[in-house]
DNA sequence: TGATTCGTGGGGAAAAGTGGGGGAATGTGG
DNA sequence: CCACATTCCCCCACTTTTCCCCACGAATCA
């Protein structure tokens, strides 16, 4: 949670279609720009996939809290290597330029499927980009039905 | 961890796309040159082979940690003995060209079934050296998702 | 309706990856 | 000990990608 250096940080919320152009970049939304902590200095955020098929998003303080938890684990662990291989494996990072955007590097973008529409999703600690049939899929009222079912032990 | 200077040393992410020439040579990415703390001295490394079918790259200091803690271990264990004939058997170590690129020594190319396009894997505190078939065998969604369910008790 | 903000597009400089030629070093066989 | 072939590494040149910068248009707010 928060900044590591003990500045807040708000949390990502809603969605947003954008369209990534032909050198592959998006604009950040500017109500994730604000979340991340002003837009005047050059923030830095990690992208990397998730299995559901789209790209996840985190502010680079944020990524660097999972890269050290993952680091003190044990190595030799299959299972972990495989993790690793997928989630730091695909890892890109990068800068927002002047205009807030950031290049999606073209074997996420292949990943993921996303081609011009592009859709951003704010899921509090981190957001995600999706390609917008898989994120229909992925929300859709009858699987959300379903899990929602699974969960009620939890809250 | 990092450099045994004391100078700390980035861990390496993402996937890139490289191409191994004619004569056995591939360039390292910029990301993980930077990542071994710039390019100005002779960047050396030690490369050799994993049981999944990919070779391992370590900075050779990080190499050296490993080994220093394999030679502490006690040394009649028949486990051990054939896991360093694997992985010392195997390691080739050698330095950047001007360039930046490296040759990858024809037994090692043979074992990873390596040909023209190579894919690099940063994993943190080194990074892979894969055929692209393999490589998505190893990190198949499906793949990730089963081991992942596998890790939820570690984090 | 004027001003500001936000998303979109493109041009151009710089950097990174790729490939090939030639000389030094290495190792092999006579 | 000397020729020979092979491997390896340095240099140069080319192509592609990345990352700056600036400018337009739509939407928003006063």
């Amino acid at each position: 949670m928060g900044k590591s250096g003990g500045m807040w940080m708000a949390f990502f919320r809603g969605r947003y279609l954008h369209s990534l152009d032909a050198k592959g970049r998006v604009a950040i939304p500017q109500r994730f720009r604000e979340a991340m902590g002003g837009g005047e200095e050059s923030l830095r955020l990690v992208m990397t996939v998730d299995p559901e098929g789209c790209l996840v998003v985190y502010p680079e303080d944020v990524w660097r809290d999972l890269e050290r938890k993952w680091e003190s684990l044990p190595q030799m662990n299959d299972e972990l290597k495989t993790y690793l291989r997928f989630m730091v494996g695909w890892a890109s990072d990068g800068a927002l330029d002047r205009q807030g955007r950031i290049l999606v590097p073209p074997p996420l973008r292949e990943y993921a499927g996303l081609d011009h529409e592009v859709w951003f999703v704010g899921v509090l600690q981190n957001f995600e980009i999706w390609n917008g049939e898989r994120l229909e899929k992925a929300t859709g009222r009858d699987r959300v039905r379903s899990v929602t079912q699974k969960l009620s032990g939890l809250f």
